[in-house]
RNA sequence: GAGUCCGUAGCUUAAUUGGAUAGAGCAACUCCCUUCUAAGGAGUAGGUUGCGCGUUCGAAUCGCGCCGGACUCACCA
């Protein structure tokens, strides 16, 4: 990479100068503005603080000793003491062709020496709904899967599924009455509306009958043991919401290695913890399993309960165990779990570091996003509330086919695209508070924006009539020769950014800055189409235009590709 | 009570992790389709980045103190 080019570039001169400095890498970033060129470096003003120089001056000096390279056009000083960097058009160009001839570097962000990383997301709880809360995770999860597996990672998914547990009693309690009913039961619709109203009736009856009460914790008790009298009915509707589940993961483009299920990790989690308890990493209180966190300045939680069967944080055990087991070696395993969970995950992986530093030290990632709520409060089941994915989705369709009459292929594509890049363009940390009008634009930043652009440039490409070879032939000088516009420029300077963009959304797990680089390219690109003729240009000119666009088209479908999201062809 | 996170235009938000004139999109108002797909483009208006003090060449970003909000802190998942 260019960028690695010019570190040691200014590296070197730092050295030469006897500049012994204490940062290893000097920061070099491409400046927002493009007028401060396509890199930029503040080392200068850092210096002048140890040296007690001007900025200016230490710049100045840098620039002296800075030596010639083709790639670059040319170097300034500016200002406070930044150094500027311009790419020359035959390195631009360069890039340009190999963009076309889809030779994109993505650059290497590796996690450890085997680079198999696990993301462990989506993490729906069966007999309930699928929500769009859900649908932001399973989005950012896909994501970062794809941006880690581009920059040379090798990616497992996972999924833990919540398959026990009182909010399943409560639903299991309420089915039992009616059995015949769920008999007649034919589509997975039905199935699933029949679950999702038996867990808010359960949950209500829970709340206000002391008998219903105690009912449903036997009933709770029964699944864990596994007893007869409740398993057949468990199993069945378990399954249906596996079914629901898998349906949704296709829909929105995602497939996973390993389903874990927490009704797996019982018996193994209170092994696990008893061997704990020997080694004295675990001890009893008050009937409990615990893990005093007090001498690591962490929250004490429970492992095992009175009653004899394992917390959350016992299980949690057990699934770390099989999720570094059954993959070979993992050298990092994100979580992507909503942020109340901190205080859970920073005590259990402390715990499974003290079971084995060499397995479990430093590769748990509690990556926290945050919660959607909606305008109005929260999403609850006791409220009614609860806005389910795929009515979600098949309503962003039905607008989108009443509005641009899309045939149906088209319209799913659109759809989940749009769903998915709203939560993908924002932020993971910030909450979204959802309104399905502003959430989901189909203008502006949005997904259907990106695929309006990428279609134009495949329509262009199409009208051309004209084979790739004829663009292919022309040289890298020719090309040079006959970039004549500012905005030409601009573009490729833009194009050459896209492997950064993935590395940085590597390092940080930030799917939106992906977003928000195909945006802005996006709608360099469209001004551009706006402001000048492409295929009406006269043939040399036409041609390197022509590869400008296919070169956008081709990011925005990589970029987009990287957000979890397919491409169509024509809108 | 202790701790974690958050507060940017009317709304939804971005800002390369301390950089250069705080960018966008909705909504409002003006324009541009006999011309490569108007799901597009150009423009106007909208900001004391919750408030105050500090750190320094430089702060939305770091520190401290307020104000407001969310979450967590022992047997739910």
């Amino acid at each position: 990479m260019i960028k690695k080019v010019i570190q040691k570039y200014l590296q070197e001169v730092c050295k030469k100068n006897g500049i012994n400095d204490n940062f290893t890498t000097i920061e070099l970033e491409y400046p927002n503005n493009p007028k401060f060129g396509d890199y930029s470096t503040n080392i200068a003003l850092q210096l002048s603080k140890i040296q007690k120089k001007s900025p200016l001056d230490i710049a100045k000096k840098i620039i002296k000793n800075l030596p010639q390279d083709k790639n670059i056009e040319k170097f300034e000083v500016v200002k406070p003491g930044f150094i500027n960097f311009w790419l020359s058009k035959k390195f631009l160009t360069t890039e340009l062709k190999n963009i076309i001839n889809d030779r994109i570097f993505y650059p290497l962000v590796s996690f450890g020496k085997n680079k198999k990383v696990m993301v462990e997301f989506a993490h729906p709880n069966t007999h309930k709904l699928f929500h769009i809360g859900h649908l932001r995770n399973i989005s950012i999860g896909e994501s970062l899967a794809r941006i880690l597996e581009v920059v040379s990672n090798n990616v497992v998914r996972t999924n833990y599924q919540g398959d026990v547990g009182l909010h399943i009693a409560k639903c299991l309690y309420q089915l039992q009455k009616i059995k015949e009913k769920i008999k007649s039961l034919k589509t997975l619709e039905e199935k699933i509306e029949i679950i999702g109203k038996a867990y808010t009736q359960g949950q209500k009856a829970y709340e206000s009958d002391k008998s219903a009460k105690e009912e449903i914790l036997k009933i709770n008790k029964m699944i864990y043991e596994g007893d007869p009298l409740i398993l057949p009915l468990w199993q069945e509707t378990r399954q249906w919401s596996l079914d629901y589940f898998s349906k949704i993961y296709s829909r929105v483009n995602t497939q996973f290695d390993r389903l874990y299920f927490e009704s797996e990790m019982t018996k193994r989690a209170i092994e696990i913890c008893h061997q704990l308890l020997k080694k004295g990493i675990l001890e009893k209180s008050q009937g409990a399993i615990i893990f005093n966190g007090k001498k690591y300045g962490l929250d004490t939680r429970v492992f095992i309960n009175a009653s004899g069967f394992p917390t959350y944080e016992g299980k949690e055990l057990a699934l770390a165990e099989k999720e570094f087991t059954d993959f070979g070696e993992i050298d990092k395993c994100i979580h992507v779990v909503t942020p109340e969970q901190t205080s859970f995950f920073k005590v259990t992986f402390k715990v499974e570091e003290l079971i084995s530093p060499k397995t479990y030290k430093d590769k748990q990632y509690h990556l926290a996003y945050e919660w959607v709520e909606l305008k109005t409060g929260k999403m609850s089941s006791r409220e009614g509330n609860i806005i389910e994915a795929n009515w979600l989705i098949d309503e962003v369709k039905k607008r989108i086919q009443e509005r641009f009459k899309s045939e149906d292929k088209i319209a799913e594509i659109l759809a989940v695209s749009s769903v998915k890049y709203s939560f993908l363009k924002n932020s993971i940390k910030n909450k979204i508070a959802f309104d399905i009008e502003e959430s989901i634009s189909l203008e502006g930043n949005s997904a259907p924006y990106l695929l309006y652009t990428f279609v134009r440039t495949q329509s262009l490409l199409k009208k051309a009539k004209q084979s790739m070879e004829k663009i292919n032939d022309m040289t890298i000088k020719e090309f040079e020769e006959f970039i004549i516009l500012q905005d030409e420029l601009l573009l490729l300077r833009l194009l050459h950014q896209f492997p950064q963009v993935i590395e940085k959304a590597a390092i940080n797990f930030a799917p939106n800055l992906i977003a928000n680089y195909l945006y802005n390219l996006a709608q360099k690109f469209n001004l551009f189409y706006q402001k000048y003729p492409i295929i009406k240009e006269k043939e040399p000119i036409r041609n390197l235009r022509l590869a400008i666009a296919i070169a956008t088209g081709k990011i925005i479908k990589n970029g987009l590709y990287l957000l979890g999201s397919k491409t169509v062809e024509k809108m």
